[in-house]
RNA sequence: GGCCCGGUAGUUCAGUUGGUUAGAACGCUAGCCUGUCACGCUAGAGGUCGUGGGUUCGAGCCCCAUCCGGGUCGCCA
């Protein structure tokens, strides 16, 4: 292999443009093609920047030709050369230097290289076993090489713009201490403790909440996360948050600084402006409208409530569900009679997953034909009504969706809708609806466990009107909590905390904490509160799924450098992995079960 | 843990009712070619059909099990 000396790069390869020709130039990079015409060699370079054509021409060098023919794809090449137009006809606007060519007059091969797996090529569509053992080359793809690039310009954006609004960018330790609540940790043992573990951290929540305490006023870092539960495609198991915190703020201080902070990325990204404040949508209305915490608004199928109607009807289906305390609901797909039998019949398996029962239906074709799964057993008013209701015409179908309830009546139908607009293609890739959800309730009710568990964390603060009625009531508690939801995404969220003692070992109580286990578990934080705590809130956003969305993909491993994959492994240093005897001798650790 | 989908050449895929020697494109190798840019032309190499078992005269195809991957429900305060 040759080296570089005397041969260091002038500029990026994708940067030449017709103002440079006539330049001296060096260029180093990866070969991303190379066309042999015979007494002529094409080679385009590639480096993060994009691609340059290098020219050797057997009539000018015909050494330099002939070492430019050993040449292959992936090789990494140095080549001092002179900036020239590519001259009338072979100019192409195909690529941004499409104007320009290196000819060489000097080339070094720094490194040779096997043929890849795969292509390096834009957007190709290789498995994704064989993209994650080879990631090194999967990320040389030029829109790998993009998303990764946008990722570093949204933290870049984040810094400045919580900077420029007084938050110091404070670490947080990553070995730390298990959580009782909320989601499995991930732990490490402890050498010098035997039997003791730390937890790695699941968000920063505590520590931050501590820093308001200790006075820094507004805190924020780009904050790796833990949490040990199964994979989705927008959720990894070590995953990146945008974390803050602010001291003597309420809800609006809090979201206020933060929707500044989104329309200044969506600006400086897209180039789009967003009009502030953003509209925000309580919790009961997300969830009476659109079945979900999380609502896409960008298109309708709203969900309807029918049950006044089916209350009273001779099918049992829905006269029992509304006995049974749940509910009758429904929603009008327009277009949606374009489903054929057999899909509505994919559909009402697909809702099952979601614990709904079945999936009723009522389908007016184009002519004004009606057909459906549940007319038959209504009279004539009451089909009617639901049609009224539904203000349905000619090419929509209705769901209704039908259980003793309710939550898994909304649940499932708000699922349905989206399947249904996914299907229907009826989503403007374009758009971004950006909102709050608000009034978050504060406890949900743990079916396992048989106790209300909170819905956000436990140092997540009541509303003031609700603060009384908290443990007599606590369905009906509300949180001052919100999520940030762009497009159906949960994109971020937080919440104003407790910063009395008294009500923070109120809110143990309603949890159904003895005081020991509260003061083993969170003693610290009791105690602090008792220092002199300002009233605080905070937030965090999702980073990997705020990249996602700008850079328009569905899969959070392609924002993310080294992704694990759905088992929690990672394919390419192949992790987890077993350790040696003297490591987990030393950890005082015996394993009891494993893979082999 | 449940459900759904997938695994055939280096890659992406096709493969009929179970029937001869498993094909295509790209990539790769060699040769020719001075304006290509998905260069072109010619020739060639390349396959445990994820793995194991079963049914059958015969299995890429049917059955069972298993591994790997993707999606999803549960789970994710």
């Amino acid at each position: 292999m040759e080296n570089i000396t005397g041969m260091k790069r002038t500029k990026y390869c994708g940067d030449f443009r017709a103002e440079h020709i006539g330049e001296a130039a060096t260029v180093c990079g990866w070969v991303q093609r190379m066309r042999n015409l015979g007494g002529l060699i094409f080679i385009d370079l590639r480096d993060r920047s994009g691609i340059v054509q290098c020219t050797f021409d057997e009539a000018e060098n015909a050494e330099l030709f002939k070492k430019a023919f050993t040449v292959r794809s992936e090789f990494v090449l140095s080549v001092r050369g002179t900036v020239r137009s590519r001259g009338e006809g072979a100019i192409t606007d195909r690529i941004p230097t499409g104007a320009v060519e290196i000819l060489a007059e000097d080339m070094r091969i720094l490194s040779k290289a096997q043929t890849p797996p795969f292509e390096i090529v834009e957007d190709s569509d290789v498995n994704d076993v064989l993209r994650l053992k080879y990631r090194y080359l999967d990320l040389r793809r030029p829109d790998m090489q993009r998303k990764i690039a946008l990722r570093h310009r949204i933290t870049k954006i984040a810094r400045d713009y919580y900077d420029e609004n007084g938050f110091y960018e404070i670490e947080t330790p990553i070995l730390t201490k298990s959580t009782p609540e909320g989601a499995r940790d991930y732990l490490v043992p402890s050498r010098v403790h035997p039997g003791k573990f730390y937890a790695l951290p699941q968000s920063p929540q505590q520590y931050k909440q501590l820093l308001m305490l200790a006075g820094f006023d507004r805190y924020m870092q780009i904050a790796r996360c833990f949490r040990d539960e199964d994979l989705r495609a927008d959720r990894q198991p070590e995953f990146t948050q945008i974390d803050l915190e602010m001291s003597f703020a309420d809800v609006d201080d809090v979201i206020s600084v933060n929707e500044g902070f989104v329309a200044t990325l969506w600006e400086k990204i897209l180039g789009k402006k967003i009009s502030l404040p953003l509209p925000r949508m309580t919790y009961a209305e997300a969830m009476e409208r659109f079945g979900s915490d999380k609502p896409d608004t960008r298109f309708g199928f709203e969900l309807q409530d029918i049950s006044d109607i089916a209350k009273t009807c001779e099918f049992k289906v829905f006269s029992g569900a509304v006995e049974a305390g749940g509910s009758v609901r429904m929603i009008k797909v327009d277009g949606g009679a374009k489903f054929a039998r057999k899909e509505i019949d994919g559909l009402a398996e697909w809702v099952k997953t979601y614990r709904a029962k079945g999936l009723a239906w009522l389908k007016l074709a184009d002519d004004g034909t009606m057909s459906s799964s549940f007319a038959k057993f209504l009279t004539e008013d009451e089909v009617k009504a639901i049609i009224d209701r539904a203000d349905a015409k000619n090419g929509d179908v209705i769901f209704v969706v039908a259980d003793g309830n309710d939550e898994i009546v909304k649940a499932a139908l708000g699922a349905l809708r989206c399947e249904c607009a996914k299907r229907l293609d009826v989503i403007d890739p374009d758009r971004f609806d950006i909102f709050w959800i608000v009034e978050f309730p504060l406890f949900e009710y743990d079916e396992e466990e048989d106790r209300y568990v909170a819905k956000h964390h436990p140092f997540t603060a009541p509303m003031d009107e609700d603060v009384d009625t908290m443990m007599t009531n606590p369905a009906a508690a509300r949180a001052k909590a919100y999520d940030l939801v762009i497009n159906g995404n949960e994109a971020g969220g937080g919440s104003i905390r407790i910063h009395s003692s008294d009500l923070q070992e109120k809110m143990f109580e309603a949890l159904g904490f003895s005081k020991e286990a509260a003061n083993d578990r969170f003693g610290h934080m009791i105690e602090a509160f008792s220092y002199g705590a300002p009233p605080h809130g905070g937030l965090a956003f999702g980073l990997d799924r705020l990249v996602m969305l700008l850079a328009g993909t569905d899969s959070i491993r392609d924002v993310i450098a080294f992704p694990k994959v759905q088992n929690a492994s990672e394919i390419m240093m192949a992790s987890p992995d077993f350790v040696e005897d003297i490591q987990l001798t030393d950890l005082h650790i015996a394993v009891t079960g494993s893979e082999e």
